[in-house]
DNA sequence: CATTCGTGAAGACGAAT
DNA sequence: ATTCGATTTCACGAATG
């Protein structure tokens, strides 16, 4: 018989509730992973949900932030002061309660208002940070612009970092998880997806976290998240390593030309993406007659001679056939 | 002399199990 | 978690200029 079942209480419900309803969002696609185009309007931002890249930042304008924010906890905004950003925890927008008992002169308060002015701290304390998600944003987004400035990454790519941590919070990714580890990770991958990559041992350099764990951060994170990235151009590298090695525009030329005709052969497949590049510009500039060691391309690529010599023999290799 | 080239042993990594 | 195959690195000596 269809007797009553009783019901669980739904107390914890809310626990897993997806923001996103992708119905609402915007018919775009996805370039990077040719999936659907969301939105992730809360920053103002167009964002791929699958792959995490941000197609289109800061989508609204760039007048006075005058915008109406539906949401009702964070109405309380005040509407002036610097402006909105992805790298603070709380978007920038904070004010500060004091803590002494004090009014605006000096003076001390009646032991009534003390206590309902501790109530209010309480509660400003629990809004600006609500739990440790908060803290962990504030610092992981203070990480991310140190490291990103010392990387010379440029905007796009440092705000991407900021989203992908996000999200990495919000799917509760980080638990058991260093934040310094998973910040960097979100760096690093946000660099590749902007197409500025820096080399993991790059990266490394300005963490404070080993390779080894940025990398399983990174592996992780990637999974997790669903992000698609490709593996590194070599072609993205030629530029950076040109620029650090002053070689001539005419070197750095051949080298993409070098470059292309690899690519064609598929010898870039398993390889080294940087000690490709770096051999390629290392050929272009032996070819313009252009004094540049092996060891010289090796450090500016963070990868060995040996390297070098093996990915320049592949090189000389293919472009022999034509 | 500095640089390049080649090699074997050893380590690191990704994929498969 | 372990194993396996490919790649990279290290250390060295030899060749080249």
């Amino acid at each position: 018989m269809t007797e009553r079942t009783i019901e669980t209480t739904p107390t914890a419900d809310a626990a897993t509730t997806q923001e996103h309803d992708p119905e609402q969002s915007m018919p775009e696609t996805c370039p990077e992973c040719d999936g659907r185009g969301i939105t992730d309007d809360e920053h103002g931002e167009v964002a791929c949900e699958d792959c995490g890249l941000v197609l289109d930042a800061d989508a609204i304008d760039h007048g006075p932030e005058w915008r109406a924010f539906t949401d009702r906890q964070k109405d309380d905004r005040s509407r002036v002061g610097a402006p909105i950003t992805n790298l603070m925890h709380d978007n920038g927008l904070s004010a500060t309660m004091g803590w002494q008992n004090k009014d605006a002169h000096g003076n001390t308060l009646a032991s009534k208002k003390q206590r309902r002015l501790a109530r209010l701290r309480k509660w400003d304390r629990r809004y600006r940070t609500k739990d440790a998600t908060e803290r962990n944003l504030k610092q992981a987004l203070g990480e991310i612009e140190r490291m990103a400035s010392a990387l010379g990454l440029p905007t796009p790519a440092r705000e991407t970092a900021g989203v992908l941590y996000r999200r990495a919070l919000e799917e509760g990714l980080l638990p058991g998880r260093s934040i310094e580890g998973m910040a960097t990770a979100s760096l690093y991958a946000a660099a590749r997806q902007q197409g500025t990559p820096r080399t993991l041992t790059d990266v490394t350099k300005v963490s404070r976290v080993e390779k080894l764990r940025i990398q399983r951060a990174y592996r992780y994170m990637s999974k997790e998240l669903r992000l698609q990235i490709e593996p590194t151009d070599p072609m993205q590298y030629i530029g950076q390593f040109a620029s650090t090695l002053a070689v001539s525009a005419e070197a750095e030329h051949l080298a993409r030309d070098l470059m292309e005709t690899a690519k064609e052969e598929a010898l870039h497949s398993g390889k080294n993406p940087a000690g490709l590049a770096a051999a390629a510009l290392y050929a272009a500039a032996y070819l313009s007659n252009e004094e540049i060691t092996q060891a010289e391309v090796g450090e500016a690529a963070q990868v060995s001679e040996v390297t070098i010599r093996n990915r320049y023999q592949d090189l000389l290799e293919v472009q022999a056939e034509y």
